[in-house]
DNA sequence: TGGTAAACATGACGAGCGGAATGTAAGTTC
DNA sequence: GAACTTACATTCCGCTCGTCATGTTTACCA
């Protein structure tokens, strides 16, 4: 339950705005911590009306269904994602030591909570056309903007290889996620990643 | 809809223990197609039954509740994963083209149906513990099995080397599988499988 | 300061869910 | 072939779901 989902009933005088965009953020809000906590399959409105401590109505005045409200919370997750990405990014050194610790960064990012809500939606997406529709471009957008800011810090490495080294460390770090998530053995990720830091410094850095 | 959830009225004589294993492996698979087609979020006993061509009181009969039905169905489902992985890794050749062989044949494993429902389950088993208890020890031993085989073909290969690898692959597959399910890339996923062959047989054949 | 509109609450509705109770048909046993 | 057990069908119940209609509060504006 995030602190942005409580205290709304703060400060008695709030402008019309401010009343529509608090709700609607715990809205949202609420929606990730339901997708995180009980899963898709069982997140429902009133459960997710319920966390944020307002009623049903409040929902169907802002949004007109449920799949809109999903389709919100697709993109309402991902701006929060992306901030963190930008957040950790920022302080990522170049060097010799770039690599390791662009692969540690994309890591954390891949296995926090809001990595775990974007997969429950990622994976109902896949029989849901309207919430596939909704999650592919601002998805996509997310994978490019966080791959050109990576790349532009990998310094002397030629661009389609930076590339190449990013995308497996994602498509690595989401298997790695999924392992986690059903309790697979912490000890083996970790060496999974060492010595996937191992191969990338070898044969991209140095090869 | 698969052809063994069909055909129950074939023969007119049935034996009591060919009528219960018909009607419950029909259920199972039926189980199977709604994971893949529809999802686990609305995959509904009733919806089974249907496409079982059963009524909602043998699925009862057989099973005491959903939750059983679908721990059966991950056994139901690893046997017939095991049995395809097994099947394709009877052809894997040895010697030096060993390594792209084994990651073409995980490949095909972990991006086909059966894996999809796997992933249904698997996301879904993560908020829901008695789902994950069903799931764990099966999927364990399952991934066990796999790298047995597969390793015990990598010849020359370290152990301890071979099974690294083994691991690295299936979780870059698992990653590139969710890629798929979304509708990522299918040329970007080739690329990124190439290059993956490419440095398995660079850093663990050669090197 | 009163009227208007936006923001939210409340209650009701039909549909579909999982599960229980009960009935019927097919196979087994003697 | 009659008693009995197992396999399956039918029907119903309580519940929760998403959505809608309507009522109430809060902020805005003249």
């Amino acid at each position: 339950m995030t602190e942005t989902t409580r205290g709304l009933r703060a400060r008695a005088h709030r402008t019309q705005a401010e009343r529509r965009e608090q709700t609607k953020t715990a809205l949202l809000d609420a929606t990730i911590d339901c997708l995180v906590e009980i899963g898709y399959a069982r997140t429902s409105v009133q459960e997710i009306c319920a966390r944020a401590g307002v009623s049903k109505g409040a929902v169907q005045h802002h949004f007109s269904a449920k799949a809109e409200l999903m389709a919100a919370a697709v993109e309402h997750l991902t701006i929060k994602l992306k901030s963190q990405l930008a957040e950790s990014m920022a302080l990522l050194p170049g060097g010799p030591d770039g690599i390791p610790a662009a692969i540690d960064l994309l890591w954390e990012g891949y296995s926090g909570t809001l990595s775990t809500a974007v997969t429950e939606l990622w994976v109902a997406a896949r029989t849901d056309p309207d919430l596939r529709a909704a999650i592919r471009p601002v998805d996509r957008a997310l994978g490019r903007s966080t791959m050109e800011h990576i790349t532009s810090v990998a310094g002397d490495l030629p661009r389609d290889r930076a590339e190449t080294l990013f995308w497996l460390t994602v498509n690595l770090n989401r298997g790695l996620a999924l392992d986690a998530e059903l309790g697979g053995d912490p000890q083996r990720r970790k060496l999974l990643l060492d010595e996937w830091k191992r191969i990338a410094v070898e044969f991209y850095q140095k090869g």
